[in-house]
DNA sequence: TACTTATTGAAACACTTTTTCAATAACAGG
DNA sequence: CCTGTTATTGAAAAAGTGTTTCAATAAGTA
């Protein structure tokens, strides 16, 4: 997943492609760890010097409607985002350097089961996220 | 657990008891959904009317500090405290009322061994929550 | 090239949370 | 029960974060 394909994406979806917008994508897109809004500011006004915040506030917002990118969530704050995975994915955060790894493998279905049956809900969806070390990390 | 047990593990840990945190916990710990600061001041005014907003912060704080309460991460809104189920527990909430049911099965070490092994992290914590629709607001 | 209209950044605003501070009240020790 | 120490309080001010408004600008279309 490119920059270039998230901005055709954009334009697929009826938005003008805008040098603003170019550079929130370009930052977002290549970021291996989710960034607050005012990070995306501080790092896409190196691109693109006028820039305003309010702008990185209005690009985030379409990006996640169009499922780009994804919001994350985590004990000390829950205002960043992190490029989406394909389909169903689950999200494994490195607690040190704050890396963002995708997994799939729902062998919840059982478990989601047993739970609904206990407690008489019907469940119509979940999150599961799972916080640790990364191997890069390990080593340093 | 009860409101009175509350009020002396705050004391066990060396905080005072007054009318303020009375009302704070009488109104959280009663709760079967998650609330937020601010709702949590209009409901626990109702008890003690001098009740300030900076002292409903500072006790839920402390609460979360002792883990009597938890926070609650939602799609709306990452705010809101729940009193904290016994032990690991999980959260299932219903997407209609709010109300929260707690669960325990932790299945998930099977999945989450396979994830450490193709990743390369060190998996440390996981965050699993359900959502769904309760037994009464399927009925209704 | 000209036109329509989405998009922009700045400023003002709204809302939530934190800090500061003097007054008060909890509770320990006498 | 009284007294002194000090944690706790609420109000006000401040800080942070996100949203709205608005006139100027620029993207895309004809």
């Amino acid at each position: 997943m490119t920059a270039e394909l998230w901005l055709s994406q954009l334009q697929e979806n009826g938005y003008r492609l805008t040098e603003a917008r170019r550079a929130v994508v370009e930052t977002v897109e290549r970021s291996p760890r989710a960034l607050t809004p005012l990070e995306v500011y501080d790092m896409a006004r190196k691109r693109y010097r006028a820039l305003g915040l309010v702008t990185v506030y209005r690009t985030l917002e379409k990006l996640e409607e169009i499922h780009l990118i994804q919001r994350v969530h985590h004990p000390q704050g829950c205002q960043a985002f992190i490029s989406a995975g394909k389909g169903h994915q689950h999200l494994l955060l490195c607690q040190n350097c704050g890396q963002v790894a995708f997994f799939e493998g729902d062998d919840l279905n059982s478990l989601i089961g047993a739970i609904a049956r206990k407690t008489g809900y019907k469940i119509n969806e979940h999150w599961l996220q799972l916080f640790g070390m990364c191997a890069d990390c390990r080593v340093n």
